[in-house]
DNA sequence: ATGTTCGATTGACATATATCAATCGAACAT
DNA sequence: ATGTTCGATTGATATATGTCAATCGAACAT
C-alpha cells in the first residue's frame, strides 16, 4: 500500500519531493486518503522552496492554501501591535499548517517564516474541504489535528502567565529538546531574540536565564547549540520556578 | 423544517427542554443534521441541572462527553499548578463545550463550572463521532468551531502576553459587552477575583484598573453591574494601553 | 442593636521584569 | 592589520505588577 502510494502520487513532481509528507509514517493526516484522493490532493499542488528568513504565510492574508512543510524549520508568528510578536511554535518536517482560519474567515491568524532553507507545498484550501466531504476518517485526522494545537496554545498560554522567567526558559528548552529536534545537544538556528520571542520575554532577561542554568551547570551553551546537562533540574524548574 | 425538530427530537425530554440547544437559529452546530441524526444525537442524551458554582466538567478526567448549554453561565477554567487558575473564556446559552480534548487523549484539559443556573445536555462523545463519520457538513461545522475557538485562545494569548493592565482590562469589558452579555448596562455575576482571573492578572491590581477607569469617566460600576460609558476610550487603551 | 462574615477596597512595600546604554567579540570587508 | 558591523552580553536603573496587611461595608445571624 506505501509503495503504490510512492510511486503514484507523484506524478508531476521530480525527485519524488512529495513522497516525505505524502507518505505512510510519521502518523501524517494523509495516511487515510485512497488513491484516488491522494492523486486529487497533490495534482495541483505546488512545490515551492524558501530561504532562511523569507515569509511563507502571513498573518491577515487570505487563507486559501494549507501548506506541507517538507523539510526544514519555520516558526509560527502572531504579530501583535507595534513591532511586538511572539513566536508560538515551530514546525519541523512534515508539519501540516492549517490551523488559523482555513476553515473560518478565511483569514490567517498568524505568520510563518522560514528559519532554515524550508521545501514545502501549497495545496488549495477548496481541495481539503472536498476532501472532507469526501473522506470522513481525513475529517476526523483534521478535527484531531486541530485539537491538538488547541491544546499546545492552551498549555502555552498557562505556562506563560502563570510561570516566572527560569520557568518558562525551562519549558522552552524541554520542547525544543524533545518535540522539535529530538536529540541533545540540539542546534536551535534561532537567534536570543528569537528565543525570547518564544517566551514572551526580552532578549536581555533571556540571556540571564540562560546564564544562571549554565552557571548552575544544567545547561552547555555555545553560539546557538544547546546541550542539556540536567534534564531533571529543568523539569522541577518547569513545575514551580 | 424547523418545526418538525421541534416536536420530534425531544421524545423524552419534559418541557422541551432541548429545543433551544438543538433548534435552527443561532447558528448551532446542529443545523446541518437530518431528522434521524437528530435523533440518534438526542436519544440518549441527558438533560443535567448544576447550580451555580458546581463543577460541571473537571480538567483532566475523561473527556467522554460533549456539553451543550442551554440556559445559565459558566466559565471555562485553565487550572494550572498550586492554585493558580486562569478563565479562559466564559459559556453561555447555546454553547457547545468540544474543545479540549475530546477528538484526542480523550481527556479534558480544563474545568467548567456554573456561573450561574446553569441548564445542560451531556451528549456521549461516540455520537459526535458517528455524525462526524455520517455527515461531512457536520464534520465541517465541528472543524470550524474549533477554529473559531482557537482563534480566540490564540488573541487571548497575544493580548495577555503584549499588554498592559488596563489594556487587558479594556478587552474584557469589550468580550463581556459585546460576546457574553450583549447589551450594555450587564451583570456580571463574576467575583472581582474571578474578573482577574479572566486578564491574568491580580485582584487588587483588577481593582485598581477598574478604579482608574471609574475616575476617569469610561465606565460606571456597582457591585457586579458595570455600564460601559465610553467604548471609544477602551477601544483606545486596548490597542495600545 | 450588635456581632460576624466575607468580598471589595485601599495603602505601603517588595520584586520580577523591562528599559536603556555600554561593551564585547566574531565575521567580514577594505 | 584595521575598521565595521551586528548579535551577544553585561550592568545600572526604571517600572509594572504582585504581595501583604489593614480597613471598609453590606448581608446576615443572633
Amino acid at each position: 500500500m506505501e509503495s503504490r502510494r510512492k510511486v503514484e502520487a507523484c506524478v508531476n513532481c521530480k525527485d519524488r519531493c512529495c513522497a516525505r509528507c505524502f507518505d505512510v509514517g510519521e502518523d501524517s493526516i494523509f495516511d487515510c486518503l485512497t488513491k484516488e484522493e491522494l492523486e486529487l490532493l497533490v495534482k495541483e499542488k505546488r512545490h515551492i522552496h524558501f530561504k532562511a528568513g523569507e515569509t511563507i504565510l502571513k498573518q491577515n492574508t487570505a487563507a486559501s492554501h494549507v501548506v506541507c512543510i517538507k523539510q526544514g524549520l519555520a516558526k509560527i508568528i502572531a504579530e501583535g501591535d507595534g513591532d511586538k510578536k511572539l513566536i508560538l511554535r515551530l514546525v519541523a518536517n512534515h508539519s501540516i499548517l492549517t490551523g488559523g482560519g482555513v476553515f473560518i474567515e478565511e483569514i490567517r491568524h498568524f505568520t510563518v517564516q522560514a528559519v532554515t532553507e524550508v521545501d514545502c507545498c501549497f495545496i488549495d484550501s477548496d481541495k481539503i474541504y472536498e476532501l472532507v466531504s469526501r473522506n470522513s476518517k481525513f475529517a476526523f485526522e483534521l478535527l484531531k489535528l486541530n485539537n491538538r494545537q488547541n491544546i499546545q496554545m492552551l498549555n502555552n498560554l498557562v505556562g506563560i502567565t502563570q510561570k516566572y522567567m527560569p520557568g518558562r526558559v525551562s519549558d522552552l528548552l524541554l520542547y525544543l529538546k524533545n518535540e522539535i529536534f529530538k536529540c541533545n545537544p540540539f542546534d536551535t538556528k534561532l537567534s536570543r531574540q528569537e528565543l525570547a520571542d518564544m517566551t514572551s520575554m526580552t532578549m536581555e532577561s533571556f540571556i540571564r536565564i540562560l546564564k544562571e542554568f549554565k552557571s548552575a551547570g544544567i545547561i552547555a551553551v555555545e553560539g546557538t547549540h544547546i546541550h542539556i546537562l540536567d534534564e531533571d533540574a529543568l523539569n522541577v524548574i518547569s513545575k514551580k520556578g
